[in-house]
DNA sequence: ATATTCCCTACAGTGACTATAGGTTCAAGG
DNA sequence: CCTTGAACCTATAGTCACTGTAGGGAATAT
């Protein structure tokens, strides 16, 4: 990587390539997530390339689920090349444990809303199962469900 | 049910009794969605047998996963016994959509978390897939994942 | 009378944004 | 050079469904 950079990006181009939306961007810039660029004689902000990747890398750790406080230990940890990546992988595990178990959860979820629906006779409410279900969770088949 | 309730609970049996925390309590009352209680002289709530068969329910359906407005539109439902009980069964179904969709992105999630795991070598971190992955998004199995 | 536990209101904070109001700057066309 | 319109700026409030805090008053047991 070249030490200088050209500063070109508006924040929109940012935006756009990165498929972030420009509050998003001021937003992690205010909470120091991301650098806050160099800007125009008017005060815009003008981004390069470094952007495009740091934003990259955050937006597709979001999709993956890791809260903020572990995208920037991941980030951190991504400035330090050197050192072994036992970290990264701890926070990557921990992200696939809680993953999976909302997976966990939300199938119990799904189970007990077939189950409810499909006891329901489609006739009044006074005979609903649906009504009646939520009304006394003795009528479900788990003790506890995990919230959705 | 009897046309007349005592009026015995503190807010603290009543959360007790429903698994909600006070705080809750007194939210779900401020935003209207239990009514408010008798009080004592001195202004504390006291609630009868009705309040803990509401509050079950509602829990219960939080737990499920129904948002606050769902669960207003299913109280009003559940007001109405002699209604087809086809909109309850649509929210359920709604409900139940999202809890499937929730599934299947968190599923993909869990693939791509697993094969990012799996490819590092637990070297260092200018090696690791974990850290390189997050980076290049075009290092990803699937084109796009759901939010967790 | 006192001690302890519970309860009260009002408001601020959470996470990760999103939306709005009211103004300024940039880039392109004439 | 001037105007137009899109894009940008800051600051602040709102979202959802709570949770936490401060600073007090009420109920109950001894």
């Amino acid at each position: 990587m070249p030490a200088s950079q050209t500063y070109a990006l508006s924040i929109g181009e940012l935006a756009r390539r990165t498929g972030c939306n420009i509050q998003t961007i001021r937003y992690y810039e205010q909470i120091g997530l991301v650098a806050a660029p160099p800007r125009t004689e008017g005060g815009q902000r003008r981004y390069g390339a470094g952007a495009v990747q740091r934003l990259g890398f955050i937006r597709h750790a979001r999709d993956l689920g890791f809260d903020i406080a572990a995208i920037r230990s991941l980030i951190a940890l991504a400035g330090e090349p050197d050192r072994p990546c036992e970290d990264a992988d701890r926070i990557a595990r921990a992200q696939l444990e809680s993953v999976k178990l909302k997976i966990a959860g939300l199938k119990l979820l799904q189970k007990e809303l077939e189950r409810m629906l499909h006891n329901c006779a489609h006739g009044t409410i006074s005979d609903c199962r649906v009504v009646e279900t939520l009304g006394d969770h003795a009528l479900c088949a788990h003790e506890t469900h995990a919230h959705a």
